[in-house]
DNA sequence: ATCAATTCCCAGTATTTCACTTGGAATTGG
DNA sequence: CCAATTCCAAGTGAAATACTGGGAATTGAT
């Protein structure tokens, strides 16, 4: 079980165009620099991340992205699953309560993957951009463990 | 971000013989039968089960696989971990605390996914497979939701 | 002693996903 | 007009996923 690049690369770049909220577009060239990654890959996420309409774009010379919202109106569950898809753990843990993995017998797991989908949302809607970022230069400083 | 059917089949499984602790042995056939899984792919995942002391199996007619401690000892993030490695969302969230993501700035994520992490272990290090039997068959009659 | 049931082990395979790369069109500020 | 940018579609190599197949070794039952 683990996040793949997009969402991690997904969430860091959204975390540069908090850093940068206010101060008018910036680009995926400079957001790829600052973070070292592929700037035509990130350039796909950017693609989905402003269909899930999270930012926006301004194109020709001097463009780029800005966020749709401020840092702290937008949380990190909704750039997962721009990019990501939504989280599911397996077919258990959607919505429909009736399926139980396709299995005749109640499934002894449904409420298990469940409960685990529960408490990783719980952490990712809740914490906004805003929160990353203030909280990583507090970390710099005040490093308790 | 999911779960593959590694810790699925894993975990179900390991519920079938949690229901038939104290009962000898039972075979993977048996169980593969039991939750329409193939049997052949279901015997890779005994295997890692094996490995990781969790089960142990008794060759020759009328072997199968027993659980090494009781259904209430064994917790479902250990079956986890052992037919899917460990639970790792990035690089950041190990243990080592120094990489912060190979950036050279401090990663304002690595705190995040360090939470989402631990918030996964709690769910699934403090439930056994004795609660997950227990719980569905309880689910079968009080229909709560 | 034989036989069927089982674990054990290793290798192959089709499909999908990941993490990109490539190429080029459209738009816009200077 | 041009350079910088977004936009779009397609291709690609490597890895993982979810199996399948074949066959050896072990053991209980007859």
């Amino acid at each position: 079980m683990k996040l793949s690049t997009k969402g991690q690369y997904g969430v860091l770049a959204m975390c540069e165009l908090a850093e940068h909220y206010g101060k008018g577009p910036m680009s995926i060239k400079e957001i790829a620099a600052r973070q070292n990654i592929s700037d035509a890959y990130l350039e796909q996420l950017f693609s989905m991340l402003k269909k899930a309409g999270l930012i926006s774009s301004l194109r020709g010379a001097r463009g780029g992205y800005v966020l749709n919202r401020k840092p702290s109106e937008i949380v990190v569950g909704e750039v997962i699953d721009a990019v990501e898809g939504p989280i599911e753990l397996c077919g258990c843990s959607g919505t429909d309560e009736a399926v139980h993995c396709s299995r005749e017998v109640a499934c002894p797991t449904a409420q298990l993957w469940g409960d685990v989908l529960h408490s990783i949302r719980n952490v990712v809607d809740h914490r906004s951009l805003q929160d990353l970022i203030s909280h990583s230069s507090i970390n710099n400083k005040t490093n308790e463990k």
